[in-house]
RNA sequence: GCCCCCAUAGCUCAGUGGAUAGAGCGACGGUCUUCUAAACCGCAGGUCGAGGGUUCGAAUCCUUCUGGGGGCGCCA
C-alpha cells in the first residue's frame, strides 16, 4: 500500500525532470544542490510548485523558462494529467482523474490502516506525557498534556514508529512529603484535633474526603502513623483516581515509571557521581559568579553548602542546584537520571509533552545529558500553553497548589470525553486554549465535535440504508468510479491531502494539524453530501454504486482521523 | 532585569519564503415530500501590532520597539 503524499510524488517527478533536463543540456549542471520548495495545493491546478523561482539564480535563467523546461522533461507517469506554466514561473499540476478515483479502492483496501506512513521505520519512540504529581485529582490544565501526548503517540504510530507511552510517576520529593503531611493534618482534624494544615499544604477537598474515609475505616487507629504512611496511602488513592480519569478520555500508558525506583536502584546518586567525576559540579552556598546581593541573601537565610551543576557551561542561564544543603536532591537530579534511564532502555527517540512552565526544566535535563556524553538531540519536547475554561462566561484558571482546581472528571461529566479531546488538541500548542463548556455541549455546526462526528454518522447512515434496503454487501465492488462527478472528485482531492497533513504534523510534532484538517474535511463533506445522493430515484444505479464506494472510503477516513485524535466514531447521533 | 510564547476580518483561529492572505462564527438574505435540518446555499468583512532590514518575492526570516501571557526557588 503506497500512501506517499501527492506533493512528495510530484517533487520526485520534478527532481527527475531536472536531471533529465540537465542531461540534455537544457539546464546547466550545477555543483550546488537544487532546492525543492514544497509542492502545495493550488487554486489554478490541483498542486503547484515554485521550483523555477527558487532556482533561477542557480540555473542563471529566467524562472518562466526554467519552468517550461522542467514541465517538458517530466517523466511519464500515471499521477499527472498535465502540467502548465504560469507567470512568474509557477508550474501547475492537474492530477489524472482516473488515478484520483482509483485511490478510493486503495483506501477501502487499507481499512483502518488507511494513509499509514513509514517514516519511523519501526524504530522505538517513547512519548512521556501527563506525569502529573500524584498530589491531587487530574485537573483540566494537565489534561491538555494528556490529550496532546496521546494524539502525538497515535500519530507517530500511524507514521511507522513503535511507540511506548510512559507516565513519570513523581512520587519522590518535597511535594509528596507535603501531601502526606496534609492528609495527616486532615485526618487529625477529622478526629477533632485542632491541627493546622501545613504552610503550602494541599487545600483541596479531596483530602478532607480521604481523611473522612480513613476515620470511617480505622477510627483513631492512625493517630500515631507517620506522615510517610499517610503519603503512601494518599499516593495510592490519588494515583488510582488519575488513572481512572485518564481512562475516561481514552488515555492509557504502557508504563508508570516510579521516581522512587531511581533512588532504590541508586541511579540518582550514580548520576551525581558521574557529573562530579566529569567535573560538572561544585559545592557552594551560592552559585559561582553569584552577585553580592545573592550571597548576602544566602547568608541571611543561613544556606549551607549545596551541590551545584555547572549547567552554564552548556548554555544555561544559571547553574542549578542538584543536592540541597540538607542532602536531599532537587527534582533536577532524578530528572537527569530518568532521562539517562530512558536512553539506556534503547529508545531511538524520546518526546516529552510538558506545560510551558517546565521549559527551564527540560533545558536543564538536556544540559545534563550533554554533560554526560548522551545524545540530547534524541529528546524532543512539546511545550504547551495553558487551558482556560469558560463556564457561564466566567474564566477560571486551574492551579493544583491553590484550592481553585477544576477536576477533569467534572468536565467529563458535563461534556463527555470527545469535546475535551478535540478542543484541547485543536489549537497550536504555542497558544492558550479557551475551552468553552457551553459550546462543547452545543448541538450545532458551531461545535466542531458534532459537526465532524456528524460527517461520520451521515456516511454510516448511507451504508445502513443500503443494507436495510437489501442490497448485497458487495453491490458496489464492480463500481465504475469514473462516473463520479466534479463534486465527488473535489471532495476526494481533499481526502487525498491527508497523507501530507500527517507527514507535516509528524515532522513538526504538531498533532493539532490533524484536528484542523478533520474540520476542513467535514466542511468539504457536508456540502457535497447535500448534492451527492446515493439512494435516490434520480440517481442511476451505476452512479449510485460509485458514490456508495466513495462514502465507504469517506467513512473510513473520518474514522481514521477521529481515532487518531482519540475520539469516538458514532454510527448514529 | 533575563528567558520562552503570542499579536492576522467584529469574534475564535489557520497560514513550517511564493500567485489576489484563508476558514468558521457573528451580521444580513434564503433552503426541509429524497440516505437524520445536529445540515445546506448566498452576501459582506483586512494597514497581517509598529518601524527598519534580508530576498526576484516576507504574515512567514533577522532586528528594534509596543502591547499581552508564562517562567526565572536549596518546589516540581
Amino acid at each position: 500500500m503506497n500512501f506517499t503524499p501527492i506533493p512528495t510524488r510530484i517533487e520526485n517527478l520534478i527532481s527527475t525532470a531536472i536531471k533529465n533536463a540537465q542531461e540534455s543540456n537544457e539546464l546547466p549542471a550545477v555543483e550546488q544542490e537544487v532546492t525543492l520548495p514544497p509542492v502545495k495545493p493550488s487554486k489554478i491546478g490541483n498542486y503547484a510548485s515554485a521550483v523555477a523561482m527558487a532556482n533561477a539564480k542557480l540555473f542563471r535563467q529566467k524562472p518562466l523558462d526554467i519552468a517550461q523546461i522542467i514541465a517538458k522533461h517530466l517523466p511519464s507517469n500515471e499521477l499527472i494529467e498535465k502540467a502548465e506554466v504560469a507567470p512568474p514561473g509557477f508550474i501547475n499540476f492537474w492530477l489524472n482523474p482516473s488515478w484520483v478515483v482509483e485511490q478510493i479502492n486503495y483506501i477501502i483496501e487499507a481499512d483502518e490502516n488507511v494513509f499509514s506512513q513509514n517514516i519511523g521505520q519501526g524504530k522505538r519512540l517513547m512519548v512521556e506525557f501527563v506525569s502529573a504529581n500524584p498530589t491531587g485529582p487530574l485537573h483540566i490544565g494537565r489534561s491538555r498534556g494528556a490529550v496532546v501526548g496521546d494524539a502525538t503517540a497515535r500519530l507517530m504510530e500511524a507514521c511507522g514508529w513503535s511507540v511506548h507511552r510512559e507516565y513519570y510517576f513523581n512520587n519522590g520529593g518535597r511535594q509528596m512529603e507535603m501531601l502526606g503531611k496534609s492528609l495527616q493534618a486532615r485526618y487529625l482534624q477529622a478526629l477533632g484535633d485542632s491541627v493546622e494544615l501545613p504552610e503550602e499544604g494541599y487545600q483541596g477537598e479531596y483530602l478532607i474526603d480521604m481523611a473522612q474515609k480513613l476515620v470511617e475505616q480505622h477510627q483513631d487507629g492512625w493517630r500515631n502513623k507517620s506522615w510517610q504512611d499517610f503519603k503512601v496511602y494518599a499516593e495510592n488513592v490519588i494515583f488510582e483516581m488519575i488513572r481512572a480519569t485518564l481512562e475516561r478520555i481514552g488515555v492509557r500508558h504502557d508504563l508508570y515509571f516510579n521516581e522512587l525506583d531511581l533512588y532504590e536502584s541508586n541511579a540518582v546518586w550514580e548520576t551525581l557521581e558521574k557529573l562530579s567525576a566529569a567535573n560538572h559540579t561544585y559545592k557552594s552556598a551560592t552559585r559561582e559568579n553569584a552577585s553580592a546581593e545573592e550571597i548576602e541573601r544566602a547568608k541571611h537565610k543561613g544556606e549551607g553548602e549545596a551541590v551545584w551543576f555547572r549547567s552554564t557551561a552548556f548554555g544555561d542561564r544559571e547553574d542549578r542546584v542538584l543536592v540541597r544543603s540538607n542532602g536531599e536532591p532537587t527534582y533536577v537530579l532524578p530528572d537527569i537520571a530518568y532521562h539517562i534511564n530512558k536512553l539506556e532502555r534503547g529508545f531511538d527517540r524520546i518526546i516529552n509533552v510538558l506545560g510551558a512552565d517546565h521549559f527551564t526544566e527540560s533545558q536543564v535535563v538536556k544540559y545534563g545529558l550533554t554533560a554526560l556524553g548522551y545524545d540530547a538531540s534524541k529528546v524532543d519536547v512539546i511545550l504547551h500553553q495553558m487551558v482556560f475554561i469558560i463556564k457561564d462566561g466566567q474564566e477560571i484558571k486551574g492551579s493544583t497548589r491553590k484550592g481553585d482546581i477544576i477536576p477533569l472528571d467534572e468536565v467529563i461529566d458535563e461534556t463527555g470525553p470527545d469535546p475535551i479531546r478535540y478542543f484541547l488538541l485543536a489549537r497550536s500548542t504555542d497558544n492558550d486554549v479557551t475551552f468553552d463548556l457551553d459550546l462543547a455541549v452545543e448541538r450545532s455546526n458551531e461545535n466542531p465535535v458534532f459537526y465532524i462526528q456528524n460527517a461520520h454518522v451521515r456516511c454510516a447512515g448511507i451504508l445502513r440504508q443500503v443494507e436495510e434496503r437489501g442490497y448485497p454487501a458487495d453491490w458496489d465492488a464492480d463500481a465504475d468510479l469514473s462516473l463520479l462527478g466534479n463534486e465527488e472528485r473535489a471532495f476526494l482531492l481533499k481526502i487525498l491531502e491527508m497523507p501530507e497533513v500527517m507527514v507535516a504534523a509528524h515532522d513538526t510534532l504538531s498533532p493539532y494539524q490533524l484536528a484542523f484538517y478533520t474540520l476542513e474535511l467535514a466542511r468539504a463533506f457536508h456540502p457535497m453530501y447535500e448534492q451527492v445522493r446515493v439512494l435516490h430515484s434520480d440517481v442511476p444505479e451505476d452512479l449510485a454504486k460509485a458514490r456508495l464506494r466513495l462514502y465507504k472510503a469517506t467513512k473510513l477516513v473520518f474514522k481514521r482521523l477521529l481515532t487518531l485524535m482519540g475520539m469516538n466514531t458514532p454510527e448514529r447521533m
